[in-house]
DNA sequence: GCCAACGTTGGC
DNA sequence: GCCAACGTTGGC
């Protein structure tokens, strides 16, 4: 059981759309270092903070869960997908993913700069420079910190 | 295997 | 739109 920090963009997808959707395949990391974790660690029921990244207020907007094993990311086949990826092999796929399921919307946006203040967060990877991954873990003291902060 | 060039992410 | 901080690519 892990606990994840999962970012999109909001003009990309939103919370809302994950909301209306249900449940969602998670469709374009181009990644090593994320396409492993999501492979190796993730596990079906495991929870993610929902980050809106790349927008006017970045922050952590909701609650999301994993809701299938890891499978091929059919984008990466796509000629036409954003993240077509034209050296991936259809017999041994690049790139895979998960289904994420909309838990809840946060009461509010619990913005970066908020987060950045604690000093408690302070070696959340949230927080730590040059930080572009677009999932992670999140240890369990920081999953509930930043849960109380709503 | 090194490293320069290039591409991408993401806050500001 | 700028730029720092990466990750990837490809020549050698």
């Amino acid at each position: 059981m892990t606990y994840w920090l999962i970012k999109s963009e909001p003009t990309d997808y939103s919370i809302d759309d994950l909301a209306k959707a249900g449940t969602e395949p998670w469709d374009g990391i181009r990644n090593y270092q994320a396409r492993n974790m999501i492979r190796d660690t993730m596990a079906i029921g495991d929870q993610a903070l929902f980050y809106h990244s790349s927008c006017k207020v970045p922050g952590i907007v909701g609650l999301a869960k994993i809701a299938s094993d890891a499978y091929p990311d059919p984008t990466q086949f796509d000629r036409n997908a954003r993240h077509y990826d034209p050296k991936s092999d259809k017999n041994t796929p690049r790139w895979l993913l998960r289904d994420i399921a909309f838990v809840r919307k946060l009461s509010r946006i619990i913005t970066l700069q908020e987060l950045k203040q604690q000093d408690s967060l302070s070696d959340c990877r949230l927080n730590q420079r040059g930080n572009r991954l677009s999932v992670f873990p999140v240890e369990p003291a920081h999953w509930r910190l930043i849960l109380n902060l709503e």
